[in-house]
RNA sequence: GCCCUCGUGGUGAAAUUGGUAGACACAAAGGACUUAAAAUCCUUGCCGCUUGCGGAGUGCCAGUUCGAGUCUGGCCGAGGGCACCA
């Protein structure tokens, strides 16, 4: 028999996807429900991993089905193009980033191709080409325009041998990742845009997202960090020019509990101590922990004690000293709590180091009202003690309503809520990404390029290896005039994040160059309906994407949309086994050997052994890589498809195994085995077993499985579908050996193949086209009179554990089934009828009896 | 510390949503075919006595129920997210 070749046959059905422009989408083609189908699109690094070729399986699995079940299907791919590693990658090997970048998307597009995605590449953009950008460019200035878009100074990690700003996970242990100097927190001027004002609008319609997983929903619920609370003024002594320093504060209650007032080094009250040596010194030392926030949690609590104090305003005798603090954070309430160390850990903290007093205004519900605090904060629910008009009532529901009561009756105070959220910091002084399209007159006033001059474009092949952004130093673009006047153009380009928060519009109107995006395009194939993709981008991406089309939608008549994606999926990863040598170096899965299967050798040296560690998410570093080019070089398409899909549910993480990858190979070819003979039955060339007629089963069988396959489809149960795909395979190999009539065999083995065919397409079709079907292709579906057996096992249970089972009649009742048990030989033997004291029944399931004996 | 998710054979996992636990596969062992190997096919799969049967059994302990992998409470463990957020 003729082996299958999936080098010939796959390659052939992609020329012919390809030239037959079968994935391309119309809007309204022939009046059909649409149906958006997106994966995120990849960065071009150079080659496609294997978290790709997951990402974009599950999603063409997908787009397959919706456009077989009749969907006008949507399902394009792009390229994030920007970013650093193209810069960085054009430094170290002196390259142009646009060549570097243009190539690696040229040969993933290749390897892309090569799993026959059913993309519509007449849509392909990418962020880095200037057809692109300069929409983004036009986006960015009518935001602006409409005032969410602004420029303030802003601390960022500096690095002062590079000259050059760093990203978070560019600062190691506080210092820059290539010139090891000390990263200072450095004052820039910033552009951001106001995602903070749309807080409370991307918390509320979270809730409109049915179909996004609730980890994803809670940690942007998280990162939005709305909180109920209030503020609170408190009258300063000690400085003629400082009469009140505002606190925000979530527990007005544990007001009596406060021992000292805390402001950040940045609050404005810093400026009374520029001149002092010792608050520049305290500053300083504040200044090396960093921007980030865990940077400064890992920081030990430090303060400096100003002469100031701080009266309460619920009891003004009480005044506490006002301190600098390093775990105050200048950007969240006011930049000022009042510390409250008895229940608050970090003033506990605080106050043990400055020897402060700690104050119990809480006391455990169980305890006495001498109750006090010993050796940590007290944060849980209690009653309130030491406070005067505070005092019995329940913390922290009842006395916090009071509280904010009796503050702002006494104008001091005043209920608020607040946000976690920041505004988005979008500024990048790097070259590799997309222009702000703005410059500043000599006054430094903010002038917006002119529409007609978009798009700005990046300078080409310029010197890289510089001190500072590269645009810096380009002084023929830098310098342009605008109207007359003479201007210099922002420097700082776009954080890439930018480019991939409307790129699914752009989808909707790739060719139009006249547009960001047509809003009739965009009605018609907005929202996403499934977007795919790593959970990675569960806050960032997803709420950047989000804030997007709200701030669109803002005060514009033409574009209203709530939410960019309806449907959501997060995929897990893709592992597999690591190998350390005894050096404890990486060892590439192709360095090792093995005869056993157990003990690990180094190919180059098979005397050295090799250890297996743990399987942990493929990554460069620790070279744990497949490279799926090689793989689908070696066995197919198909099997590949088959094999990232089989062995776990698309959203948890799947191991990587030769055996499992080889497995779904075989499975292919017996598949292909059995495709020609049931080929030769059909065609009238085999002969069968004649005394047994099972076309009532395949019928039954197959009507089955297409109900079965379908709903794991909807579920995204793809590990099940593979399970039903090997049940298929048993089933036919097993009853082809006996009589089935031609026409049923053909019409249902027709159905199954069509079943194949979103995971395995190129073998689906080749096998469909063997047998002549070269109509149009729907999804079949199950047949009601099949889906019912005649006969059903009826399991009987004595006492609710299992003892039998009976077949029955389908729908047979409970006395039917009654009356067969008493009659086994199992029932006589052990029970009599008179010891049943109950009988539960569930159709066409189970009977259970209740005996006492 | 807080929040979320998850604990099922040697392994990856199924389980119609409260109704036969372990579908389907990987690995292993035994067998068939073969001079042999590869490939392929079959059987086994935790404990007990002989097939057959019986028993335990879905991290642990309770509970609800005729019946719990599934629901409730508590505990243990793993993973993920957030965090001096006032």
């Amino acid at each position: 028999m003729e082996r299958y070749n999936f080098k010939i046959v796959e390659k052939k059905w992609q020329s012919f996807w390809d030239k037959n422009k079968t994935f391309k989408s119309e809007i309204n083609k022939e009046n059909k429900k649409k149906f958006y189908c997106l994966e995120m699109f990849p960065y071009p690094s150079g080659n496609i991993h294997m978290g790709h070729v997951r990402n974009y399986t599950i999603g063409d699995v997908l787009a397959r089905y919706k456009i077989m079940t009749d969907y006008n299907v949507l399902h394009p791919m792009g390229w994030d193009s920007f970013g650093m590693p193209a810069e960085n990658a054009a430094k170290q090997n002196n390259l142009d980033p646009k060549d570097w970048t243009e190539k690696n998307i040229s040969n993933m597009k290749k390897q892309l191709k090569n799993l026959g995605l059913s993309i519509d590449w007449n849509r392909e953009i990418s962020t880095c080409s200037p057809a692109y950008y300069k929409h983004q460019q036009k986006l960015f200035l009518d935001l602006y325009d409409k005032g969410l878009v602004y420029r303030k100074e802003n601390y960022v990690n500096w690095d002062p041998v590079d000259q050059t700003v760093l990203a978070n996970e560019q600062v190691i242990d506080g210092k820059g990742w290539r010139s090891g100097a000390q990263v200072e927190r450095k004052k820039l001027n910033q552009w951001f845009f106001n995602i903070s004002k749309f807080s409370d609008e991307l918390l509320e319609s979270l809730n409109s997202l049915e179909s996004w997983p609730n980890k994803v929903k809670t940690m942007q619920k998280n990162w939005i960090g709305k909180s109920y609370g209030c503020e609170i003024k408190f009258q300063i002594k000690g400085n003629e020019d400082v009469k009140q320093i505002k606190c925000y504060t979530t527990r007005p209650d544990t007001l009596y509990g406060m021992s000292f007032l805390a402001v950040s080094v940045d609050h404005p009250i810093s400026k009374f101590y520029e001149n002092n040596k010792e608050f520049i010194s305290f500053k300083e030392e504040c200044s090396k922990t960093g921007t980030t926030e865990e940077a400064i949690a890992q920081a030990e609590k430090l303060g400096f004690k100003t002469n100031l104090l701080a009266t309460n305003p619920l009891n003004h005798e009480i005044k506490v000293p006002v301190y600098f603090a390093n775990f105050v954070l200048m950007d969240y309430g006011f930049g000022a709590v009042f510390g409250c160390p008895a229940h608050d850990q970090r003033d506990f903290d605080f106050a043990i180091k400055y020897n402060l007093p700690i104050k119990t205004v809480v006391k455990p519900f169980e305890e006495k009202d001498t109750y006090q605090v010993d050796d940590k904060a007290f944060t849980d629910s209690g009653i309130i003690i030491n406070s005067n008009e505070l005092n019995g009532l329940n913390a922290p529901n009842e006395s916090i309503e009071r509280a904010i009561d009796i503050l702002e009756k006494e104008k001091v105070g005043k209920k608020k809520i607040n946000f976690r959220l920041k505004d988005w910091g979008i500024s990048r002084q790097r070259y590799w990404g997309c222009p702000i399209p703005i410059a500043y007159n000599k006054d430094g006033e903010i002038i917006k390029i002119p529409e007609k001059d978009l798009p700005v474009k990046l300078p080409e092949k310029i010197q890289l290896n510089t001190t500072g952004n590269p645009l810096d130093h380009q002084k023929e673009w830098k310098h342009i005039t605008i109207n007359g006047e003479k201007c210099i153009r922002e420097t700082d380009t776009l954080d890439t994040f930018v480019d991939s928060s409307w790129y699914y519009l752009r989808f909707c109107s790739s060719s139009n160059s006249n547009l960001p995006f047509d809003e009739k395009e965009t009605d018609y194939w907005m929202p996403v309906d499934q977007y795919i993709g790593g959970v990675e981008h569960a806050i960032l991406h997803l709420l950047y994407s989000r804030f997007f089309v709200k701030a669109i939608s803002f005060q514009n008549k033409k574009f209203n949309l709530s939410e960019p994606f309806n449907g959501l999926f997060t995929q897990g990863m893709v592992c597999h086994e690591t190998y350390t040598d005894e050096n404890n170096n990486w060892l590439h899965p192709d360095e090792i050997t093995t005869e056993d299967g157990k003990n690990y050798f180094k190919k180059n040296n098979p005397k050295e052994r090799v250890l297996v560690g743990p399987a942990e998410s493929m990554s460069k570093s620790k070279k744990n890589t497949i490279e799926p080019s090689k793989m689908i070089d070696k066995y197919g398409a198909d099997a590949v498809r088959l094999f990232i899909l089989s062995d776990s549910p698309p959203e948890k993480d799947v191991q990587w195994s030769e055996e499992g990858m080889l497995a779904s190979y075989k499975f292919i070819q017996k598949l292909w085995g059995l495709h020609q003979k049931i080929k030769s039955i059909i065609e009238g060339n085999i002969n069968t077993i004649e005394e047994k007629d099972v076309s009532e089963e395949l019928n039954k069988f197959s009507n089955q499985v297409i109900f079965k396959i379908t709903n794991n489809i909807e579920k995204f149960s793809y590990n099940v579908i593979i399970a039903n795909l090997h049940e298929i395979y048993n089933f036919l190999s097993k009853q082809i050996t006996f009589q089935i009539k031609k026409e049923i065999l053909k019409k249902n083995y027709v159905n199954i193949l069509i079943l194949m065919s979103p995971i395995i397409p190129h073998f689906a079709q080749e096998c469909l086209e063997s047998l002549n079907i070269k109509k149009k292709i729907n999804w079949p579906v199950a047949e009601e009179q099949y889906l019912k057996e005649d006969n059903v096992e009826i399991v009987i249970q004595i006492n609710g554990k299992k003892r039998l089972s009976l077949k029955n009649k389908i729908d047979s009742s409970e006395k039917e089934i009654y009356d067969n048990l008493i009659k086994t030989e199992y029932f006589k033997k052990n029970y009599k009828t008179d010891e049943v004291k109950k009988i539960i029944y569930v159709k066409n399931r189970l009977l259970n009896l209740i005996i006492k004996k």
